[in-house]
DNA sequence: GCCAACGTTGGC
DNA sequence: GCCAACGTTGGC
């Protein structure tokens, strides 16, 4: 059961926001970027495991899981004119950008933060610390375990 | 809010 | 298909 960890900006789209949905689910859409394109809909597969992530805030750092509780199918927004996320190059038949849904697991009592994460050797390879910039990243069982050991050891 | 690092675009 | 110019991301 493969592990991911999903980038969001909390100002724009919190696990405060995931919590407030019904049944506590949304649709992880608006990813514009081939890599992350390519995870969601080659590698990322229903019930996998989500560690969600705030970026570009005071508390960045993971605050919770997720589950992934759906396959990947065509972003909606993409054929949107009216969205933001809308792209004009994309056609029904051969959809550029793909979406998966995530249901809330748990939020962390105490957020691990990137000091912490940048501390901890054993996580020296994960892919946040060395390609900051995806926004939907693999993660490798062990460094999931550590993470989940460092929540529960945390008050 | 700055800006380095990275991704994308498009002229050649 | 190279690469300069431009746009975006995200830690600080």
């Amino acid at each position: 059961m493969p592990y991911w960890l999903f980038k969001s900006e909390p100002d724009c789209y919190g696990i405060q926001h995931l919590a407030a949905e019904p049944r506590q689910t949304t649709r992880w859409d608006g990813i514009r970027n081939y890599q992350a394109r390519n995870l969601l809909r080659d590698q990322i597969a229903k019930d996998d495991t989500v560690l969600f992530y705030h970026s570009r805030c005071k508390a960045m750092g993971i605050v919770g899981t997720a589950k992934v509780v759906s396959g990947a199918y065509p972003d909606p927004l993409q054929f949107d004119s009216s969205s933001s996320y809308f792209d004009g190059k994309s056609c029904l038949e051969t959809p550029r950008w793909f979406s998966v849904d995530i249901q809330l697991q748990e939020v962390f009592a105490q957020v691990i933060s990137m000091q912490t994460i940048k501390y901890i050797q054993a996580l020296d390879n994960m892919v946040l610390r060395k390609q900051s910039r995806l926004s939907v990243q693999p993660v490798t069982e062990q460094e999931f375990k550590i993470l989940i050991q460092l929540k529960n050891s945390m008050h």
